[in-house]
DNA sequence: AATTTTTAATTAAACGTTTGTTTGAAATTT
DNA sequence: AAATTTCAAACAAACGTTTAATTAAAAATT
C-alpha cells in the first residue's frame, strides 16, 4: 500500500530498494524499536545478514530512509515557491495541494517522521536532518507570507512557526486517523480508492479556508 | 518534568504510582517498543519482578496508564461544555484554553497517545479506549458547533472532524516540537520557565484567532 | 572465446546481549 | 500465623550483528 518504490530506484539496486521499502512500512506500523530486522528480512525476503551487509546497522538503515524522503521533497517545494508569477494566495493553494499530495502517497514516511520527531534527543544525525528541512520549509513559507503582507494581501503578526506546525499537525493528525474519520462518519462502506478521493478533498477546502481566514482575518 | 503524581494516588499505592509515572516519561521519551521493564524498574527504583507483579505484564501496564488519564479528562471537558450560560465564542476559548492546559500538563501522556494511535491494529484494548474517548469530544464539539450555528453566530458546512484534528493535531505538533521554536526564533537563552508561559500564551492567541477564523469566516 | 582471477552477493549458523516473565525463598506487614 | 511485598536468580525467546563458507557475477588474462 505504502511505499512507492520507484522513487529509491535511482540509488539503490533492486535488492536495496526491496529492504527499504518494507523497512519503511514496518517502522511506520511497528514503530522502530517494534520492528526487527528478522521482520524486514522475513518480509523482503533477504537473508538477515543482507540489513547489515548493505546498510551497516538497523539505524543506519532508518537514516538510509531518511535522508532519501527528504532529500527529494526540499526541491520540490522550492521550485514551487519560486515562481514569482503567482499570486500568494494561490501559493498558498500550491502548498496546501502539495502537502496533501505528498502526504498521501507517502504516509508511511511522515510516520516515520513524526515517531522520531516525537522522542527527541535520540540519533542525532536524524535530529540534525529534520531540523534542517524545517528550518528550510520555515524560510520558504516566511517569504511567502512576507511577499504577502507587502502586497497588502495577508494580516501582520502572523507566526509562521505555528502556522507550519498547523499545516503539518493538522494534516498528519487528520491522515492518520481516517479510520476514525471514517467510523465517525459512517463510510465503512465506500470503497476504498472513493474515500480517499473524498477526504483529499475535503482536506484540500479545510485546509485551504483554514489558511486563507487565518492570514486575512482582523481581530 | 512530566509526570504529575498527584492525580494517580487515589487508586494506586505509592510503589505502583512510581512505576506508573516512571513508566509514562520513558514510553513518552523512548517508545513503548524501546523502553524496558528493566528501564521502568531501574528508574522507579523498584526490582524488575514488581511489575509483573502488580501490572501483570509491560502491555498491561501501558493499559493502566491510558486507563486512569483518559478517565480524569473525559468528565473535565463534559463539565466545561454543558455550561449553558456561556456564549458559544467563550466556550471555544474556554475548550482552547483547558486543551493547552492538559498538553502541558500531560505531554508525556499525549505523546503516548499519539504514538499508539499512528501505530493503528495493535492492541484492541487501547484502540477502543481511544476510539471511544475521541468520539466523546467529536459529540461534544459537535453540540457546541450546532448551537452556535442555531444562534447565528458559527457559519455553516463546519466538517467538526476536521476541526478536532486540527485542535488536536496542530496543538500537539507544536508542543511537541517546541524545541525547535527555540531554536528557529533564537529564545535558547531564555529561562525555561518563562519560555513556557510565552509559548503557551502564544499558542493560546493563535489557536482562539484560527477557530474564530474557521467557524466565521465566509467563502 | 575460454579460462582464470577478483569482486560482489548470499547463506546458515553462531555470537553475546537483552528481552519479558516466572520462580521460590526471604523479608515485611497485617 | 497468615498474607503481602520484595528480591536475586533463572528462564527461554528474541534481539542486532558477525562470521566463515558458498554461490554468482564481473573483470582480467590467456
Amino acid at each position: 500500500m505504502c511505499p512507492n518504490l520507484k522513487d529509491m530506484e535511482s540509488r539503490y539496486n533492486e535488492k536495496q530498494v526491496q529492504i527499504l521499502a518494507v523497512a519503511e512500512r514496518l517502522f511506520a506500523e511497528q514503530g522502530f524499536s517494534g520492528t526487527s530486522v528478522r521482520d524486514i528480512a522475513g518480509a523482503a525476503s533477504v537473508n538477515v545478514a543482507m540489513i547489515s551487509y548493505y546498510f551497516g546497522s538497523k539505524e543506519k538503515l532508518l537514516e538510509a530512509i531518511f535522508d532519501y524522503r527528504i532529500s527529494s521533497t526540499a526541491i520540490q517545494m522550492e521550485h514551487l515557491l519560486s515562481q514569482t508569477q503567482v499570486d500568494p494566495f494561490e501559493k498558498i493553494e500550491m502548498l496546501v495541494d502539495h502537502y496533501v499530495d505528498k502526504l498521501q502517497n507517502n504516509t508511511c514516511f511522515f510516520k516515520i517522521m513524526q515517531s522520531e520527531h516525537m522522542k527527541g534527543h535520540g540519533n542525532k544525525d536524524l535530529d540534525g536532518i529534520i531540523f534542517q528541512s524545517k528550518k528550510k520549509n520555515f524560510d520558504l513559507i516566511s517569504a511567502l507570507i512576507a511577499e504577502g503582507q507587502k502586497k497588502g494581501l495577508f494580516r501582520k503578526n502572523i507566526d509562521v512557526s505555528l502556522m507550519v506546525s498547523t499545516l503539518v499537525g493538522a494534516s498528519n493528525q487528520i491522515y492518520i486517523g481516517q479510520e476514525y474519520y471514517k467510523r465517525l462518519h459512517e463510510l465503512d462502506d465506500m470503497p476504498e480508492e472513493k474515500f480517499q478521493q473524498l477526504l483529499k478533498k475535503r482536506m484540500r477546502v479545510f485546509l485551504k479556508n483554514m489558511f486563507k481566514a487565518i492570514l486575512t482575518y482582523e481581530l
